[in-house]
DNA sequence: GCTGGCACTCACATGCGAAGAGTGCCAAGA
DNA sequence: TCTTGGCACTCTTCGCATGTGAGTGCCAGC
């Protein structure tokens, strides 16, 4: 176990490290830190600190840099969120309140999250899986095609073509509208299917095969998780990731652009408060270099989908959790309120 | 005016420092390419490119690199456009033939061409303006509150919250949805204002109220051009831009995120077919060092939208020329089979 | 356990010289 | 008039040696 003191060498290390972005020194930390010791003392700490790897030297005779395991302890144990000033809470919900429907609330927030952090935002449009239906739209585009057009509660719409297997009159398109809407609206996801498993027998024998196509249609709709979709925002903040980063930055981009591999990242965060994930510790071997906080955010109580930023593992870690949460929290008014 | 051979000695500067991305001279031109004169010649000839401004030197005893005047004269007159071969053209057609839906074209046109130009890629979303009406969708959420769906012939769906200035019946909305749709239906949407414009009367007097702001918030979505999106690919690309990228990539992906000035940029080009603009023929700042080939796609003989590429202007022109326009020629025809 | 002192180690900047690529110019030849 | 070979000149780039400084590790003393 480390002593306090030495914790606290390794907070001014990594904050000076985050300030500076150069390897920081015994004598310096004693300059900008009462730390009421002297370089020597600091000095063994350091080395224990290496020791136990905390900190690494980049080469012999150079400061010393936090490495990952530094990171963590620095973000576990001594760093909190630092909450956001009035004026900035203030700014957040004057920016987001101007938004007009979800595509521009999840742009807003992007911009938003990308000018606050100055680093990469990452936001997930809301889920699916978690939310209800509001309405359930079907047109009759030709005699056998019909757009199936799914509304959520938090204003999204997924439309589908439909081929019929046999022409479907506008009287049974209306018949079968509002017999699904009758029984999904309102509901959760994952009821639908149940819900709806035995409406074909409600039909004449020549338009059930109609019905069961449109249904199951919409119940690929309901699961296709990997429609999952974000918006990705400040990527021109990449090129402040530091000195060397031509070679850092081009994975970063190549990761950015896999939307899967940010999709399974935000999923993989289980716990729906903030999560923390610094560079090894992401399995992806372009973001080794990066560090990625997310929080979920939701309309109600419940999050449906998750934000978050990309930046250096070097980053100002309570500032950046401080302005992730905060504009989690604003955006699920947003979408509470609409 | 310019000798032949000048040209050709233009040509080939042109073609050498786009593949070595290094200073071209006299000496290395002549051994690439028979121009069946001597290095002394080719001297002459490049001072003379010089002095009328088509090439330049970095630095005294350096060998030449061409202008942006110099890049537009081989993209006008030295340059042809270098056609897909039959592989490419297959493997084009078979990657954009997966796509389930608009989106889904969308994203996978700007992966194309991303990987096809390795530079980034551009695509439009088939603008509303110059599109017609499939369908006007209207659903009660609420006694006083109207959800409007559109649905355009490009597959695209826009969808609008109405807040009624009065509470409006269920017979009244059905009403409105017939009667809408009889008008505007297959309709450009140029023409659905006046189309529409006297539909208010046909209904009672408590109704028009809320039949007007119905009308105007489909006018309003129709006119919002400014909602046009479009989808960015292959930024990763950006990192082979040159050794001195770090500061020119930065700009650049600023630009890119401010997706007004890209929308900008592809409108300026009314040419319906391709267009190159070169370095600072391009009006913003940050993308003074790029080039950027466009070229409008659409589902019939008409052009919906635009695509293109940003590159460094150090780019083979001809080869992404090609590339562009076999791309945008497939994507016209998916869109045309939905 | 803390502190000051001291020797040691590298990275980094500076300066210098050699090498190399490329140009410009000139005089001779077609 | 255009082309060509030759030659001097200009710069950049690279390698190398050197000096400097930040920072460390260790040790003896308090």
């Amino acid at each position: 176990m480390l002593s306090e003191r030495r914790l606290q060498v390794l907070r001014a290390i990594v904050q000076d490290y985050v300030g500076t972005e150069e390897p920081v020194g015994s004598k310096a930390l004693t300059e900008r830190h009462n730390l009421g010791v002297s370089p020597a003392t600091v000095r063994n700490d350091m080395s224990a600190l290496e020791d136990e790897g905390y900190i690494a030297q980049p080469h012999t005779s150079a400061g010393r840099i936090p490495t990952d395991k530094g990171y963590r302890l620095f973000v576990d144990k001594l760093a909190g969120v630092k909450p956001m000033t009035a004026p900035e809470r203030r700014a957040i919900q004057n920016f987001l309140d101007g938004a007009v429907d979800l595509d521009d609330v999840v742009a807003r927030t992007v911009r938003l999250l990308a000018q606050l952090t100055r680093q990469v935002a990452v936001v997930q449009y809301p889920s699916l899986t978690r939310s209800t239906v509001r309405h359930v739209e079907l047109l009759a585009l030709a005699p056998a095609r019909v757009m199936l057009v799914l509304i959520t509660d938090t204003g999204r719409v997924e439309q589908r073509m439909v081929d019929c297997p046999a022409p479907f009159g506008e009287p049974s398109l209306a018949d079968l509208r509002a017999r699904l809407n009758s029984r999904v609206a309102g509901r959760r996801f994952a009821d639908v299917p149940q819900l709806v498993e035995d409406l074909p027998d409600a039909f004449e024998h020549e338009d059930r095969g109609t019905v069961s196509t449109v249904l199951s249609t919409l119940l690929e709709t309901l699961v296709e998780e990997n429609e999952e979709r974000l918006m990705i925002g400040g990527t021109a903040n990449l090129t402040r990731f530091g000195h060397d980063f031509p070679l850092t930055i081009r994975p970063v981009l190549e990761a950015l652009e896999e939307q899967v591999v940010l999709l399974k990242l935000l999923g993989e965060a289980k716990d729906p408060g903030m999560t923390v994930r610094i560079g090894h510790e992401i399995a992806h071997e372009g973001l080794n270099s990066t560090s990625v906080v997310s929080v979920g955010y939701g309309s109600g109580g419940e999050a449906v989908a998750k934000l978050g930023v990309v930046g250096p593992t070097r980053m100002d870690y309570p500032g950046t959790m401080g302005a992730v949460r905060a504009v989690a929290r604003y955006v699920g008014q947003i979408l509470a309120e609409s």
